[in-house]
DNA sequence: TTGCCTAACTTCAACTTTGAAAGCTATAAC
DNA sequence: GTTATAGCTTTCAAAGTTGAAGTTAGGCAA
């Protein structure tokens, strides 16, 4: 089905989908910290390209981890929901959370 | 200290570190499948260009996640060893290992 | 009705990283 | 001297990233 597999190890596949340096900050901001809008996503402390914001909610929203809904029309604006499947995403973040805390100093 | 943070954050840090397309699949050959030699690494089955596994096994020991130790010499011959700071990704890639076989069916 | 504002993008040139293959070095074995 | 093995290093086109500026659609105020 999807060419896209490096090999069918879980943990590959994953990182297929999530494994670059801006999609798992977006996902941290979605569940940990209720951003919702573009201008939300945009003005976490990390500054991601707006081209690069735009075209990663893109993905997120083509593999199922975020929906997006219109929440106002006149002029139409829009806000990212997250899905179970990115729910499914939070215990990797908590992971990170810990390693980093307990591994990185200062 | 470092200016390449992109933020103070635990998750954006632990990122910083192991937050690209490789770096993780190789904690998950040393940790998981217990890969030791450049040649274990090499052989896994996402087949990582070499000049990325030399860079990236040289980071991982910059960072204090691998320690490179000669085991022959004449011609001499490394092992990549594990620290506790690389152990204590294993429960990042559990859960990724989770979430691919609960989240990836098919 | 002109002008400034906000949200949500889109475009683009400069720059950096990646990927695939080939090459290199040291040593041993045939 | 040819082949084999381990552990890299080099090359360079293709792909991805960055930062800044521009676009679109409407709102609002003077």
């Amino acid at each position: 089905m999807h060419a896209s597999h490096r090999s069918p190890c879980p943990i590959a596949r994953t990182l297929d989908l999530v494994g670059d340096k801006w999609t798992l900050l977006i996902l941290r901001d979605a569940l940990v910290f209720k951003a919702k809008s573009f201008a939300e996503f945009e003005q976490s402390p990390e500054k991601i390209p707006t081209s690069l914001l735009a075209e990663r909610l893109k993905r997120l929203v083509e593999n199922g981890f975020l929906t997006k809904v219109p929440y106002q029309e006149k002029p139409v604006r829009y806000h990212y929901v997250t899905t179970e499947k990115a729910k499914a995403v939070l215990p990797v973040i908590r992971a990170m959370q810990k390693f980093g805390e307990t591994q990185l100093d200062t």
